[in-house]
DNA sequence: GCCAACGTTGGC
DNA sequence: GCCAACGTTGGC
């Protein structure tokens, strides 16, 4: 079973359609200065899945993206003492979770996007993905097959 | 544009 | 190693 994450960005800097346009070759989630957040992203394994949330303008989870490759150095940092995963986009949410939507439902209380609101990378648990998959009319996630966990 | 929250830095 | 100062993030 995968593991679910959240990913925050600025759509004036990296936006969902950005992702999409980037198609199946997907792009690396550069510029995380976090320590936190570099932990997550150490922990993610190929196949995860993550919600695409805009912060600042929009304010709301637009789509979901799949990890396509392993935490490596950041090639947009000099130091090389910062990592970055790959992530593609796998498809939009039919209809945008908002940041009120999430703090107004209370089985999202304890999410992430609420109680750690600046953390740019973000764990999300199997009970609060389905939750906001449902919010946004998210059916089933088609995730492109994976070697390792398919049987 | 403002400001609260929070992470980081640097003096001691 | 503490903690005040500072910078940044991000909601409003």
């Amino acid at each position: 079973m995968p593991a679910y994450w959240l990913f925050k960005s600025e759509p004036d800097a990296f936006s969902w359609d950005m992702l999409v346009a980037k198609g199946a070759k997907g792009e690396p989630w550069t510029g995380v200065r976090n320590y936190q957040a570099r932990n997550n992203m150490r922990a993610m394994k190929i196949g995860d899945l993550g919600f695409f949330y805009h912060s600042n303008e929009g304010k709301d989870v637009v789509g979901i993206c799949e990890v396509i490759g392993l935490a490596h150095p950041d090639a947009t940092d000099g130091t090389g003492a910062w990592e970055c995963v790959d992530v593609k986009a796998v498809q939009p949410f039919p209809k945008s979770v908002s940041l009120a939507d999430v703090k107004a439902n209370p089985k999202l209380a304890k999410m992430a996007l609420v109680t750690s609101m600046r953390l740019s990378v973000q764990p999300v648990t199997a009970d609060e993905w389905k939750e906001v998959c449902r919010m946004g009319g998210v059916k089933a996630v088609k995730q492109a097959p994976t070697k390792s966990t398919k049987r």
